[in-house]
DNA sequence: TCTATATTTTAGGTAGACCTAAAGATTTGA
DNA sequence: TCAAATCTTTAGGTCTACCTAAAATATAGA
């Protein structure tokens, strides 16, 4: 039986290695803001259970079965935030720390039980795909709102939840899930941009239009 | 901030408390699965930090403010597993465990949140009372089923929780909340019942009955 | 009352997950 | 290319909550 520190290890590795490729003493470190020393400790204790691989100064990668048990705790972790947002009413930016706590003691019976009630989703309140009961995520290729032409009209599908002010700020000015926006302008100078969002028009910064992910 | 061990030894303390009066080292010991010799150390942490007072070789009691806290885990815990029955339609014997982990995990807010959509319940599945948010308990003088006299008819309040099997024994034969029930006849040589629930018959053995309370 | 039994505490030790400081690799850029 | 800067690991320690064995205290019954 993982403790619950093991994994926040797994789940964060799992998620840098999807983000960047690879796993390095320090970025954990970073993640997890726990001492560069203690980390490669707990690194060669998961190395020993075969959770993962460590090859000294390089870096981590999760085994299969390190990966399985990542992604079983990142599907409590998002259905729980689904349940938090659909059952009992609490708000998108205030979910994130409330599942963080949840996903290590939730059973999998309640995992089942939560599944059910909510009806089966595929997405978390914030657009990030709930892996299936099997650890099957639907990979899906976003478009970073930065990155969108002048003149198109996309849709909002996830929206990234490592800051709840950003998300407080993003569903203050409509950007939540589904919405439609239209592009407008990109200012030259610094790369923020001026969008239509149902009949209301706004200025995006460049840093909230990369943590915006459209279709 | 007081860990999860903590919150477990000032609940246990309480229910002790108002089950027997006087907790002492072994009761403490016995309950928890705790050896003496550790419950000792953590009693004078607890003395230290000015939840309960001790009294060495005698025994502990709660002071208001461990009581306080004793009384905010156990409204945690019941309205948890109100929640687990009456949302995510777990079964009657199933929820202590579950409970046990989530009371000590659960937010301020959550707690507020479920009261809410719970409709501010007064008991738990059980019958056990919930206390307010204030921590005030309504204190119910309940009657052992054991103790009914031949002939009369009454009422379940509340089924002790401390046994699954116990539990799911009495739902299988109908003996749950609310339900009415006629004591016909109190066996004289293992104070067994025969009772009448609806329109069947059955034998009640002593220890169960020692387990039902009843109106 | 006084001894045997039971309960409680003290002493000394373990395991997990963390820390800082220092030493050992690796990478980078002049 | 090689020294400085950066990253990673090793060494030695802390803290919490637990344990067993042994010592101290309390209680019960002859």
């Amino acid at each position: 039986m993982p403790s619950e520190q093991i994994e926040n290890y797994l789940k964060n590795i799992y998620k840098i290695e999807s983000a960047e490729g690879k796993v390095s003493t320090s970025s954990l470190s970073e993640r997890l803001q726990i001492s560069p020393a203690s980390v490669t400790e707990m690194v060669k204790k998961l190395a020993s259970e075969g959770s993962l691989t460590h090859t000294p100064y390089k870096g981590v990668s999760l085994t299969e079965a390190g990966k399985r048990a990542a992604l079983k705790i990142l599907r409590k972790h998002r259905l729980w935030e689904m349940f938090l947002v659909e059952v009992l009413h609490f708000s998108w930016d205030e979910i994130h720390e409330e599942a963080e706590k949840f996903e290590h003691i939730m059973s999998d019976k309640m995992e089942e039980k939560i599944d059910e009630v909510l009806g089966f989703p595929e997405v978390d309140p914030h657009g990030d795909p709930i892996p299936n009961r099997n650890g099957i995520v639907k990979r899906v290729r976003w478009l970073a709102l930065a990155n969108v032409e002048e003149g198109s009209t996309v849709r909002v599908v996830r929206v990234n939840d490592a800051n709840p002010e950003l998300l407080q700020y993003a569903s203050s000015v409509g950007l939540s899930l589904n919405r439609k926006i239209m592009v407008k302008q990109r200012m030259k100078f610094d790369n923020s941009l001026i969008v239509r969002i149902g009949s209301k028009e706004l200025t995006i910064s460049a840093t909230l239009a990369k943590n915006i992910f459209v279709e």
